[in-house]
Order: structure tokens, then sequence, then C-alpha cells
DNA sequence: CATGGGATTGACT
DNA sequence: GTCAATCCCATGC
């Protein structure tokens, strides 16, 4: 069974958990450099890691926009980090890309990144912005037409199995199952989640020992 | 207007 | 494991 073909734009219209879910193994090119979307993660304004928690301001308005724009920020100071934005227009909600397994423009790729093996070129959010190209000029951009591109699951490709984990980096509602990578994926960022991790149901909070 | 804190990465111990 | 780099923006005085 491969994905269906229009995964990349259902996903938009869906609530920001599952079009995190959905985008996993969908693609993202920018200038004919393009990967596979292995990493995912949800951010939401009704919880206090989402930079729209704060509500509608200048850096944010982008997240309250109709879906399927980019929302491109600037992260410590130094890496450019791409969300797709998803959810009614009014809903701050977007879909932070993390990691991408490398499809086209390689060569490329490791001419931004320097010497890396093709594993490490899109193994981290800052990492994939910097492989394809993609800074904060591109803010707002639509992903439909426009110079970032997000595309269906290349053809013919199955579905990959997902493993769900806690989101990496924040301070603030650490505990939400919000982020997905594709199970046992090398080009997934650190730290990773063990293949055997949550696939499915409701998060155990607790070893039970 | 000053300040503090990041949705990170790479280098180094 | 620790840590510096570096800048935008939200907040508070």
């Amino acid at each position: 069974m491969s994905a269906p073909a229009d995964r990349h734009l259902r996903a938009l219209e869906r609530p920001v958990v599952e079009a995190a879910r959905m985008l996993v193994g969908c693609t993202i090119a920018h200038e004919g450099c393009s990967g596979v979307i292995v990493e995912t993660e949800a951010y939401h304004d009704s919880e206090p890691a989402c930079h729209a928690y704060v509500g509608l301001t200048a850096r944010t308005c982008t997240l309250f926009e109709a879906p399927g724009i980019a929302y491109v920020y600037r992260s410590y100071g130094i890496h450019a980090l791409l969300n797709v934005v998803v959810e009614p227009y009014g809903v701050g909600a977007a879909v932070l890309i993390r990691a991408l397994e490398p499809l086209a423009g390689l060569d490329e790729m490791r001419a931004r990144r320097g010497w890396e093996r093709s594993r490490d070129l899109c193994s981290g959010p800052g990492k994939l912005t910097q492989a394809l190209g993609i800074g904060l000029d591109l803010n707002a951009t639509p992903l439909a037409g426009g110079p970032i591109e997000l595309g269906p699951p290349p053809p013919g490709r199955p579905d990959p199995e997902i493993v769900v984990g806690t989101r990496i980096g924040i301070t603030r509602a650490v505990e939400l199952p919000w982020r997905f990578c594709v199970a046992g994926n090398r080009n997934v960022s650190r730290p990773r989640l063990p293949v055997r991790a949550l696939t499915a149901g409701p998060v155990r909070r607790h070893p039970t020992a």
C-alpha cells in the first residue's frame, strides 16, 4: 500500500497533532534540493511551548494565517527553523519539520553544509534549512507553488512506521507526546526515539515498576 | 530603552 | 557529558 498522493494537502485541514503525523513521509523541496520528512513536532497556541501562546504579535502573526504557508523563524540567534502552518485562519498552529531523508540535490546540500555524510545533511531542524537554502526571507510564503514546495510521498513508497515521543529542546509543556519520527530512520535528530517506542494509543507517563 | 531567553548545533572534555 | 555562538523579539521599567 503506497501513500495517497494528496496526504500533504489533507494534513493541512487536520488538527495539528494529526497533521504532524500525516506529514511524516511527505516531501519538502526548495530550488532543486528535496527530502522526505522523517521527523515532525506539533505546536498549538493552546500550550505554552508554542510561540503563538502569547497571542497575536508581529512575530507570531504567520502562525495564525490560513493553512499551507511556511513559518520560518530564527532559533538561538543562529538557525532558521521551518514549520508548516496548519488549522484554520485564526488558530495559531504549525508543524515543525525536524529532519529529512535527503532525496535530490545532495551535492548542493553538501556544498552548503560542508563535508557531512548524507545522513547528517538534514538530521535536525537547523541542518535541513541550511542544506536546502531556506532562510527567514521565506517566512509566510505559500507551500504550494511557492519557493518551498510541500509534496506527497514519493510514488510507491510504503507508509513508514511512526514512533511517538515528547518534543525536544523546550522547557514548557514538555510532557506532550507531540513528536513523530520514522521508526529506525538514521536521518532523525538526536535524541533518537527507540524503535520500540510508543506507536499508538495513550501515553504511559511512568514505567510500571 | 534594557534585558532575558530560546522549537540548535558543533566543538570539546 | 558541557558550553559558547549570536540575534530576534516579548516583556517590563
